[in-house]
Order: C-alpha cells, then sequence, then structure tokens
DNA sequence: CTTGTATTTCGATGATTCGCGAATTATAGT
DNA sequence: ACTATAATTCGCGAATCATCGAAATACAAG
C-alpha cells in the first residue's frame, strides 16, 4: 500500500509526468531534463529523485554526468504504473515532443554551458509558441 | 497528460487508497466511509470527491444517502488505474480488513447515529492494536 | 593540488493540501 | 410548514510541496 502511495505521488505532477516519458525513450543526462522542464536544476534534480525512490527511474552517473532511464528491473507494482504512462500518457503533446527534438541536437557539454551562463532557454515552457533556440545575450 | 495528473493524485493518499480499494469489492454508503477512514466526515466527502472527480469512483444518491461505487463506465487510463489498484493494493492489512468487517455488521442508519453522538469509534485506527466497538460513554 | 564543471543538497519562501468544526444543502418523516 | 438527518461546502490553521539561489559535493583535467 505505501509503495502505491509513493508510486502515485511520483507521477501526480506533470512535470514529473514530463520527465519519466522523456525516459522511456532514450536514456538522458540530467541537464538535458533540466532543458525539457525549463526549471532550475535544483528543482529538475528533486523530481528526478522522487521518480528514483518510486522506483520508476534509474540513475547511472558516468564521470560528472548522470543519466537517467526507465528502472531496468521495477518492481511489479512500477512495472504496471510504468506501461500505464507509456499507453496513457500524452504523445499528442507536440510541444515537449519538438522541445526534446532541439534538445537532442545539442551537446549535452553546450547544454550545461548555456545553462550555467543562465542567459539561454530552449523552445518554451508556453505550450502556445513555437519551439525556438535563442542564444545568449551579449 | 492532466488527467494521469489527476488520476495520480487522487491515488497518492493512503486514505484515498483504502477508500478506494473498499469500494472496489461492494458498493459502500458515505456514513460506512467515513467510520473506515476514520476522520471527519467532511475530510472523507473531500476525499469522496477526488476520487470521484479523477474518474474513479461514481455515486449514486438514494434518499439522503449517497453511495459509492467503482465507476461503471471509467476512461481507459481510469480503467488501468483501477485494475492498477486492484492488483497490487494492499490486500493483507488485516486491520482495514477487520474494521470492514465489523462496519457491515452494523446498521448505516446506527453508524450515522453513532458519528452524530461523535463518541464512538469503530476499531482502531492504530494498525496495531485489535479493532473493537466501543459503545458511547453515558 | 588547484581549478572548473555537472549535479545534489541546503535554506528560505510562496503555493497547495489536509484536517477539523461550523454553516449549508437536500431529503424524509411528521 | 417544521424538524431531523445524511452529506457537502466553507473558513481557517497546520503541514507538506515546489521552487529558487547559494553552498556543498563529486569528479576530471591541467
Amino acid at each position: 500500500m505505501n509503495e502505491l502511495v509513493r508510486i502515485s505521488g511520483a507521477l501526480a505532477d506533470a512535470t514529473r509526468l514530463t520527465l519519466l516519458s522523456a525516459c522511456l525513450d532514450r536514456e538522458l543526462c540530467a541537464c538535458q531534463l533540466v532543458a525539457l522542464a525549463g526549471l532550475s536544476n535544483a528543482a529538475v534534480s528533486k523530481h528526478l529523485s522522487l521518480l528514483r525512490e518510486a522506483g520508476l527511474l534509474q540513475s547511472r552517473k558516468q564521470g560528472r554526468w548522470v543519466h537517467y532511464r526507465v528502472h531496468d528491473t521495477p518492481s511489479p507494482a512500477a512495472a504496471d504504473a510504468i506501461a500505464w504512462v507509456r499507453t496513457h500518457g500524452d504523445r499528442s503533446s507536440r510541444a515537449t515532443h519538438e522541445r526534446m527534438e532541439l534538445i537532442l541536437a545539442i551537446e549535452p557539454a553546450e547544454l550545461s554551458r548555456m545553462q550555467r551562463e543562465g542567459c539561454c532557454v530552449i523552445g518554451d515552457t508556453n505550450e502556445h509558441t513555437p519551439a525556438t533556440h535563442q542564444e545568449c545575450a551579449p
């Protein structure tokens, strides 16, 4: 029972659902997920911790980079939850998908640099405007 | 996506999971669910509203009584969520099950009277003590 | 061993949720 | 109509959650 609460809680947030959905397709590093969420690295790290603690995601550390992907050997409840997101998750959200495309087109190192500078945005958190890659202001 | 957040949010609470699980087996009136949860009728009503708004439960009004049961025609996502709770839900929680037995042994009208008087408790919210039916103090 | 960098943790703050008692609504019986 | 009653909604504290910027941690490269 407690496990169901933990899993449900992890899924009960649009940002976390977006992050988990992105990891269904491929392994992604933290900085890519930060770009996708459009939040501070601190906030995204917290969300990812929750998803990991719920047994939905697993992380792999490679040098300074941490890569996240769906858990390889989930508990039965977690496995069904992951399948549930896979089946009913928002495949039709074009904005998120396009954002993902843009992010994948950028080297993670470059992405991190942009985040460090703090003056760049990939796409747009607003779902109604087209995604764009904005350069840093001079 | 928004639907998944709503459903997950509804399940992300031990009380609501208990209420939903109880309704998997049989239709129950609000006062029985209040007794099961061991909370105020206001709090339980709120929890039930959330479960209903998420499309997991449906309610049926019969006179002054409102009966809750699992939704007859859930959305695909809700159907899978219900099946998830049915499969992985806490069938082994003896305390809750015994509490349910005691509640079912009492007439709903009597149950309501007890709740109105505010001096009676069915079983115990503490999972470690055996469930008992305590009479009102004089 | 010092510097730079990717990520996490910490501390503070605003937003949301949970719980209760009180007021309200809807319905039944008289 | 009037009263009683089952349930919901309202108003408000207490607790939890989301988020940020800043500090800390972990690692690599010079």
